[in-house]
RNA sequence: GCCCUCAUCGUCUAGAGGCCUAGGACACAUCCCUUUCACGGAUGCGACGCGGGUUCGAAUCCCGCUGGGGGUACCA
């Protein structure tokens, strides 16, 4: 038997920007498509002409790329079944749709909007389950004509039949069955405004890209039993359908940007500096382990061991605890150059050109093991960068008001000729000698050093500290201390 | 309301009838390391929603209940 080469894909709508949710659908697929050495596509479902947003658009891709989701076709580099966008693609809809007319399969509807709705209202005050009447099925020619005079425009709606159950074996959930009589009745497929909806376009999209794979949230699972009935009248084979349970916060909820704002968004963390390797781990990992239980894996090794009977059922709960701990395990082990790299933009308001490029990683290297994220290394860094350490008043009205404190920092700065710069050992020993000297060890020793430079009690090691300050800059801050005005 | 779906520590999960007095990770607490914070190491706290079955034996299978979530548009 020769299986079909896998195709899967990602189909955001440029309403937003880009979701976690989205983004964990989008990886899945990708990563179910590397593993199986399909392909990966991504396509724009723009169909709601008043919400999308080509900026939206430009979020979503660039996020996308940015957690190392690469695609193989695409409306930014096109492919074989071109148009990637539903939006080039209206008029073959709308043919689709028309053929299916013909077929008997579908019709006009003149419903208005407003009847619609009064038709919703008088079912939910009886109680009873909400659904079109599919009263157009029934339209004599004076009623259409009638209509037409009026100037409607109808939508063309999609004849459900009635009392069938549609099923299908999801690769997440299991067997799935839905009876066609819980769907809602007749569904438009086109809108009045000449464009298809999106439970029409996603179908005659898959069937044109030939997608053999449907990895989407569990949201849509009721759109999968309409969208079948549709496969069944276009006389297509069905895909392989999977559910993905939907991530939920800590009340367990859907995370909504309604009620989490920001916090819902890629954006959010990658402004934040964290990782897009943490990121894509965490996500991966929120509803998939991997068979060995591994925890930390790259993008390249997901690949390689993807597996999608090992998808929980049930719904993950988004954790930033657990998220900071990827991110700070990455931040922690990703090449020093990497995260100096990254850390730049982060850094941007000190005056970096001080130090070279080494000494820079230095300074990264020695406040990157207490972060969580990007963002905190500011904080964190700024006392290398400023001669003007901000120190609190209880600090320089007790600690270094103290006779012994005063007389460590003038034996220090006495020894700063000798200091071997460069050598955070050194520096270290260099300092414990004046320990010595003076008879003073531990925090009566050390405290007043570190706070001179640092500003506060505790920071990073304090031999590095001296060693990558150097000379200059350890005089400074010392004679700032011992000459005030 | 109706339909679908889910159910193991606070959180992410392992577990596919005996290996489970339920394992790991995050978080939390304590201790060790350390001049300090952090890192790291150790220990501890901590869960199979409830009720019936089936079985020699159930976290694992079946049924009911409860609870959660999703859907129910000329949104996607």
């Amino acid at each position: 038997m020769t299986q079909a080469k896998v195709r899967a894909r990602i189909a955001p709508s440029p309403t937003g920007h880009l979701h976690l949710g989205t983004a964990r659908t989008a990886l899945y697929n990708f990563l179910f498509a590397r593993k199986h050495k399909g392909d990966f596509i991504l396509r724009l479902e723009d169909t709601d002409e008043v919400r999308s947003d080509d900026a939206y658009t430009d979020d979503i891709l660039s996020g996308l790329k940015w957690l190392g989701i690469n695609w193989d076709e695409g409306p930014d580099i096109g492919g074989p079944y071109a148009p990637y966008k539903q939006t080039e693609k209206t008029d073959h809809y709308e043919n689709v749709a028309h053929k299916l007319i013909e077929q008997g399969k579908a019709y006009f509807c003149y419903a208005t909007p407003e009847e619609l709705d009064a038709l919703r209202e008088e079912q939910r005050q009886s109680n009873s389950a909400s659904r079109y009447d599919n009263r157009g099925r029934h339209y004599t020619p004076e009623q259409v004509d009638k209509y037409v005079k009026e100037g409607r425009v109808p939508v063309i709606r999609f004849k459900v039949e009635d009392n069938r159950v549609v099923s299908w074996h999801d690769a997440i959930k299991g067997e799935i069955q839905i009876n066609t009589e819980d769907l809602g009745g007749d569904m438009v497929i086109v809108k009045s405004s000449g464009i298809a909806i999106y439970n029409f376009a996603v179908v005659v999209d898959d069937v044109d890209m030939k997608m053999t794979h449907v990895i989407r949230g569990e949201d849509h699972i009721h759109n999968t039993a309409k969208q079948i009935l549709i496969y069944e009248a276009l006389g297509e084979p069905l895909p392989q359908f999977a559910h993905v349970p939907l991530i939920f916060d800590l009340d367990r909820q859907k995370l909504s940007k309604r009620k989490h704002g920001e916090a819902v968004h890629i954006n959010k963390y990658r402004k934040d500096g964290y990782m897009p390797e943490a990121i894509m781990n965490y996500l991966a990992q929120m509803s998939w382990t991997p068979a060995d239980e591994r925890e930390i894996f790259t993008v390249a090794e997901a690949c390689e061991i993807f597996d999608l009977d090992r998808v929980s059922k049930s719904p993950a709960v988004f954790d930033i605890k657990r998220l900071d701990w990827f991110n700070s395990h990455y931040i922690k082990s990703l090449p020093i150059a990497l995260i100096t790299e990254r850390a730049r933009e982060f850094l941007k308001d000190f005056e970096l050109s001080q130090y070279s490029q080494s000494e820079l990683e230095h300074i990264v290297a020695l406040v990157r093991e207490g972060l969580s994220a990007l963002k905190d290394i500011a904080p964190a860094a700024a006392f290398f960068f400023s001669d003007k350490v901000q120190i609190s008043d209880e600090l320089s009205q007790g600690l270094l008001k103290q006779e012994s404190s005063l007389k460590v920092l003038s034996k220090v700065h006495a020894s700063l000729s000798q200091m071997p710069w460069g050598d955070a050992k050194g520096c270290k020993a260099s300092v414990d000698a004046i320990g010595k000297e003076l008879g003073l060890k531990g925090k009566d020793l050390y405290w007043p050093v570190r706070a001179a430079l640092c500003g506060a009690t505790s920071g990073p090691d304090l031999g590095s500290t001296l060693s990558i300050l150097g000379e200059r800059r350890v005089k400074a801050r010392l004679e700032a201390l011992m000459q005030p005005c």
